[in-house]
Formats: C-alpha cells, structure tokens, sequence
RNA sequence: CGGGACGUAGCACAGCUUGGUAGUGCACUACCUUGGGGUGGUAGGGGUCGCGCGUUCAAAUCGCGUCGUUCCGACCA
C-alpha cells in the first residue's frame, strides 16, 4: 500500500478515555476508533491486523478437520428460553423485538444455534464425530466495558463446537482444540497460561482457560514455582493444614466491642491475633440465607460457595437482611444461636478458641467453639488460596499469583445441553444416547489488545512479522529528490512481487513524521530511502531491536527475508 | 445496581467561582520556509458550549431534569 493517497491517519497526542496501554495504541495508531462504550470500529489497519489473526486460527481449525459456517447474530429469544439460559444470561444479553412484537436477542454465545445445525445430520452413531465453527459477533451488554478491546460488549469470537457419541470421543476432539489452541497462540507470540477454570453460565465437566500474562489482566492466575499446578484464582482449592496438636477449651466470654465490627480494627484495638478470630457473612443463596464462616484472614470464594450449593445465584445479603437476621449492626454476625444455617471453611474445623461475633450490637465473643457453644452443619473448602501457600497439587511448591487477559476457553460440556434440548443419536445397539459436546472459544480482538500489551515500547507497537498490519515500510525522507522516489518504488514493486505486505511512505511529510508513524503502528522492518543512496545504500531498521543498518540495494531483499 | 467525576472544534483542554462579543495547543487549508526522529512563520476554515426546561434584560457560566462518557465497587464468558 502507498500511504499516499491512502485512508491513513494516526493521532499525536493522547487519548484521554482509553484505561489501558494497549487500547491507547490501537486507537493514536489509527487501527480502531471508539463508537460507543465498549464498541468499537476497526479501521482499516487494525482489520488487516484482525484478519492475520484469524486466519492463524483459522488455518489451524481447517488442520483438525473442523468446518466453517456462519450462523445468524439475531435470534428469536425461545431458543435461549427452550434451553434454560435466557434467565442465566439476564441483562447481559441485548434484546430487541421485531415488527409483529415477537422478542429476539443479540447472541452471547452459540451452543443452541449449533446443536441446531448439529441436529440436521445426526442420527446415529456413524455421523460423528465432527466439529464446526464460526468466526461472529458476539454481543454481551456488559456492567462496565474497559480495557479498550478486552472488555467490551461487542466483539467477534471464533466459537467451535465439538459432536462426539461419548465421554472418550470427547477427550479426542478436546485434546485436537486444545492443541489447535496452543498452536495458534504460539504463531501469535503471545506469552500464555492454561488454567482450569469456572464452567460459569456454561456448565460442562470441565473449563480451561488460555490466559494471556498481562499486567491489566482481570483475571488471577494461580501457578505453583514447583509443578505444573495452574488454575484461576476462583477455583483455586486450598490444602487444609491440621494442627499436631489442640489447645484445651476455655470459657466462651463476652468482649464489649463498641463499634468495632471490622477485623482490623480489633486486632488493632484488643491485641487478638487474626488466627484466633473468625469472620461470618451472611449470603443468599438462590432464595435461602447462610452465614459463611471463614478465619478472618481468609476472604470467601463466592465461585466455591455457588458450587457448594449448586446455586443459580450467590451474593452477599442485604444490609437491612443482615441486621434483621442478627438483631444487630453490620460488622457483628456470628454462629452463636444464629437463626439460619452455618457452614464454614476448613481452616475454622481446626481452630479452639476463637473470637465470634456475638449477634449483639457492639459485642464479640472470645474463646469460642464449635460442637459446644454452636453447631456448624458442614466444612468445605471455601476460602480463596493466597500467595506463598503450599501448592494443593504436589504440596510442595508454593502459590505465585500473576494477571491474566482470557484469550480462549475450552469447555467439556458433556450432555448438558444435548440433554436438555434432546440431540440424541442411535448406538451400534439400537439405543438412544444423548450426543456429548464440547464448545471452544478464542476472541481475537483480545488476542490483538494482549500481543500489543506484551509487545510495546514507549513510541508505540511491536507487532510480531506475522501479525503485523505490514512486514516491510520503506520510508522515503524527501519526495522531492527523484532518486528516493525512484529507488523506493523499485523495492516496493519487487517486494510487492514477492507476496509480501509493503507499505510505501510516499507522504510528503517531514521525515520525523514518518519515523515517528512507521514505528507507532509497529512495522517491524523499517527501510530508509534517504542520503545513503548515493552510496547506493539504504538504512533497515529492525522494530524490536531498535538497531539500524546500512544495506546495499542489491542486498537489500535478501537482508528483509532475513529479517522478518 | 450503589458511590464519585466529567460533557466547550476531529483530539487534549481553559473559560464557569463573580452571567455580558467562545479561547489555547495539536490536527486541518493556503503560501513562504525547512528537509534524516513530530521544522519555523504568516494568513485562514471549523463549535446549536451533550440535550430539554427554567431563572434573567442577558446563560458555556445559575437551578432542575434528561442523555451520554468515565472512575471505584457490585456483577460478569
């Protein structure tokens, strides 16, 4: 491309309303351009970047023997209703109604569209397996879209899905995905984690998240420095460590806390360490209130509780709940002769004597015990892990945490949905068997916000060669001298020749421009048609390495193959 | 959904307290200058001050409402 006449712009100064490095360069480099919070244009540099993106994709789905379609973006709202998921979603699902009044929605996520289409071909045993994806817009009406291009309420996801007779089957077609999925982000550079994860509003057997490490992450990564143990912080479990030996029990004594319903602040006022005290939250599950016990250190994995409780929803209880369900102020829940039913944490299993909120407006109780002073109807593991814990896989090593960017997800679904909405196939014994499911996601854009996250430097992008919106640029200092103009366009036609992407900077603009833009949007080979020509010489410039080099012209497409 | 902030030219912002001709920088146009890391200069073009209602002789400025954006939290594949 000749940037000469050209849909080319790039901004100079800063853009105040993008909260993230990447989504900073993306927008001054010109690749995108905010429409509205959370959607965005591409523009047409960032396309070519996105569409390098998803042909890597692309070429490795073909390579497992899955095939290409596309399904519709706008679907009548009963599919989601017929399957269960319609009030899973809630407001995170666009809707909007046609014409005659009839209600459709904006699709999050395909799993019903797909089965549908599963549902033409099978009928018994012999037509699986196979596996079919799309690239498509997703639209999720998201609380807070940030991040630039990692957090925002519509983007493109390429979603495959997996048709296999049984749990075996599946194995094979998860295990083809998540290789497919290693490879593509290996080809991308990007610097990444597989983490087991929450199956969410998805369900399954099992989810695996490809995390990319990134500073902005909104996700926590737990990885052990002795084995391979990786998951997300939400489903991290925790090694419950028993004492060698108990303390006697003392007297359970009321403590006078005047307003002084925080952790911190009775380990500050009353000298009790926080090993020796509890703290209880009280939340509604689905429709019932629990109090959740945990040591005070430990904060509530809210993940774990839902599982514990095969809830729908799980959230913290209403203040005025609270108060009327402990006949006391916020900061003063407790065990003792509560009202509603008690579970705890593990750790508080193994703890004697230990500080309670009393159930009374500005007391505590000390030295307190389950079995004797209060009931507690279940243990579980409950708590999020934290740093420098002991590893619950090879409980040797110790807890790192680190950030994440979700660039992909592989999901086991299992029977779920196929059950639910009946896709069911013959076996070899005449029997009818619910067809098993895998579904896998990869965001693109994502992937794009996250190479540009890890690969940036203080003048802007440091795309990989592969992604990049050009290979090469050849940059002419000054229009005006014939000899640069002469020389640059020879280059472009023979590199053009070659198949590979070149960009000409024909702009007549001062030289510092065009380094400055040249090295904002990233190209990762520079070339300097300026003075050195009269030695027949140019200057290649390598992005990442910062470093210049004078090439002869007869040298010179050599010297970029090289390069790249 | 709760709490805070902001909305003035394509972008970043000042002006608002104390109401009275709408400004600065970048970007853009023309000419001159310069020509290897965002040249320097001269002259220009571009804004219903988010929108609505109100107060007032007069509203970017004061009040109410509304829409949008954004930050923190909640929620979230």
């Amino acid at each position: 491309m000749k940037l000469k006449n050209s849909f080319f712009y790039t901004l100079r100064e800063n853009v105040k309303d993008e909260d993230s490095d990447s989504g900073n360069l993306l927008v001054r480099s010109g690749m995108i351009k905010k429409s509205s919070s959370g959607i965005y244009m591409y523009m047409p540099l960032g396309y070519k970047v996105l569409k390098k993106i998803e042909q890597i994709i692309r070429e490795e789905m073909n390579a497992t023997g899955a095939q290409e379609l596309l399904m519709p973006s706008m679907i009548p709202e009963e599919v989601y209703i017929n399957s269960g998921r319609r009030a899973g979603f809630g407001n995170s699902m666009f809707s909007l109604k046609d014409r005659f009044n009839k209600p459709f929605v904006l699709g999050p996520t395909h799993e019903e569209l797909f089965l549908d289409a599963a549902a033409s071909k099978i009928r018994s045993y012999k037509d699986m397996p196979f596996n079919l994806y799309q690239f498509q817009n997703k639209f999720r009406d998201e609380p807070r879209p940030r991040f630039g291009l990692i957090r925002v309420r519509e983007f493109i996801m390429k979603d495959a899905y997996s048709f296999d007779t049984d749990l075996d089957g599946l194995q094979i077609s998860y295990d083809k995905m998540f290789n497919a999925y290693k490879k593509s982000f290996d080809r991308m550079g990007i610097d990444y984690k597989i983490v087991t994860a929450d199956t969410g509003v998805m369900g399954g057997l099992l989810s695996e998240e490809f995390q990319a490490v990134t500073a902005i992450g909104e996700d926590t990564l737990v990885l052990c420095d002795h084995c391979d143990y990786s998951s997300n912080l939400e489903v991290a479990q925790c090694l419950t460590e028993v004492p060698s030996s108990f303390e006697d029990l003392k007297v359970m004594e009321k403590l006078h806390t005047p307003n002084v319903g925080k952790i911190k602040d009775l380990v500050d006022t009353y000298q009790i360490p926080v090993e020796n005290m509890t703290k209880s939250m009280i939340y509604k599950i689905d429709d019932e209130f629990v109090l959740v016990m945990v040591r005070s250190d430990d904060e509530i994995n809210e993940v774990k509780l839902q599982k514990y409780f095969k809830a729908q929803s799980v959230e913290l209880a209403e203040n005025d709940d609270v108060v009327r369900l402990t006949n006391a102020k916020i900061g003063f829940a407790g065990p003792y002769q509560a009202k509603i039913k008690v579970i705890a944490d593990h750790k508080v299993e193994h703890m004697r004597n230990y500080l309670i909120g009393a159930n009374e407006s500005d007391y505590h109780y000390v030295n307190a015990n389950h079995g004797r002073d209060f009931e507690i109807s279940a243990y579980t593991d409950l708590r999020e892990i934290k740093e420098g814990e002991i590893c619950p896989k090879c409980q040797k090593g110790h807890i790192q945490f680190s950030k994440g960017i979700e660039i992909g997800n592989t999901f086991k679904l299992g029977d779920k949905y196929t059950k639910a909405l009946g896709l069911n196939y013959l076996d070899a014994n005449n029997q009818l068997q619910p067809v098993v499911m895998g579904s896998y996601g990869i965001g693109p854009g994502r992937c794009m916000a996250a190479i540009v996250e890890q690969n940036h430097d203080d003048y802007g992008i440091i795309w990989p060669s592969n992604i990049a919106p050009f290979e090469v640029a050849l940059v002419i200092i000054n229009t005006k001298v014939e000899e640069q103009v002469s020389a640059a366009n020879k280059v472009y036609e023979e590199l053009s020749s070659l198949g590979m992407d070149v960009l000409l900077d024909d702009r007549d603009e001062r030289a510092g421009v065009k380094f400055n833009d040249m090295d904002l949007i990233g190209v990762p080979v520079q070339v300097t048609f300026g003075r050195g020509l009269a030695d027949g010489e140019v200057e290649v410039k390598i992005r990442k390495e910062n470093n210049k080099t004078n090439v002869k012209l007869e040298n010179l497409v050599q010297f970029i193959k090289e390069s790249l």
